[in-house]
DNA sequence: CAAACTGTATTATATGTATAATACAGTTGT
DNA sequence: ACAACTGTATTATACATATAATACAGTTTG
């Protein structure tokens, strides 16, 4: 079953987008992985203290990028293979890197600044 | 007269807050800077291609974070002290910041992995 | 079988964002 | 003074997001 213990919705951005990222960067994590389990619509929006119709949105999305698997009656499962995985995490770590970068740049720091910046706030990362 | 030249509306967040933001980049970036003249609101709509009522939204949460002065019939003007600049500047770095370390670390990504890639897509900044 | 769960669908309501069309008061430049 | 600009305000409309309250069909489980 995969866990929503470290959503939460601090975003601007509508819930059933937030639930959608959470669950690519589940993927990419390889923290969520094919034949998972997703809680039920009622299940999920009782547990967040959101709208089933929000879950459902979401849920919706998902399926049409062909990454969950639903059929009436059963429970929903995600439906990915390797190759998925691989293409969803690439576009997370890009679309990340350019969004650091563009804003960075913006503000007018420096490559070596912006590197020791984040070296600063990755915090008591002490391997690797 | 506050350059509104790069910016764009790619953002799925509300334009109002995109101008917001742009605004304090500037203001970080010390492209904009005390007294320098904003263009009115009817001006930078046409010139965005988006309402008037869009702008003047953006304008008065500006004016309501005391960074603008708008009086009736009047030029807008930005309105800015060292002391502000630096707040806005440390606030905008800060946010950046934790939210590139949060979502990477959220990846499974490691420290040198995320300097590395940040690295990768600076791109042809050569200097600094 | 039957109860309790699934997914799915519909209708209504509220709010935020954005547009459109005006209107009016104050300032600026000729 | 007068025209052309400012800021400000109001009303109406449209769309997206989120909630609420149901309803129904299919499944899973005891």
């Amino acid at each position: 079953m995969i866990s929503f213990d470290s959503f939460v919705v601090t975003d601007k951005s509508p819930i059933y987008m937030q639930i959608l990222r959470y669950i690519q960067r589940g993927i990419a994590a390889g923290q969520i992985c094919d034949g998972d389990e997703l809680p039920s619509r009622r299940v999920l929006s009782a547990l967040l203290g959101i709208n089933p119709n929000t879950v459902q949105k979401a849920y919706r999305l998902l399926e049409e990028r062909g990454l969950i698997e639903s059929h009436t009656g059963a429970k929903s499962l995600m439906c990915l293979d390797s190759e998925t995985v691989e293409v969803i995490r690439a576009e997370l770590l890009e679309s990340d890197a350019k969004a650091v970068v563009g804003t960075m740049k913006q503000l007018g720091i420096s490559k070596t600044q912006a590197l020791a910046l984040i070296e600063r706030y990755w915090g008591e990362e002490t391997a690797e």
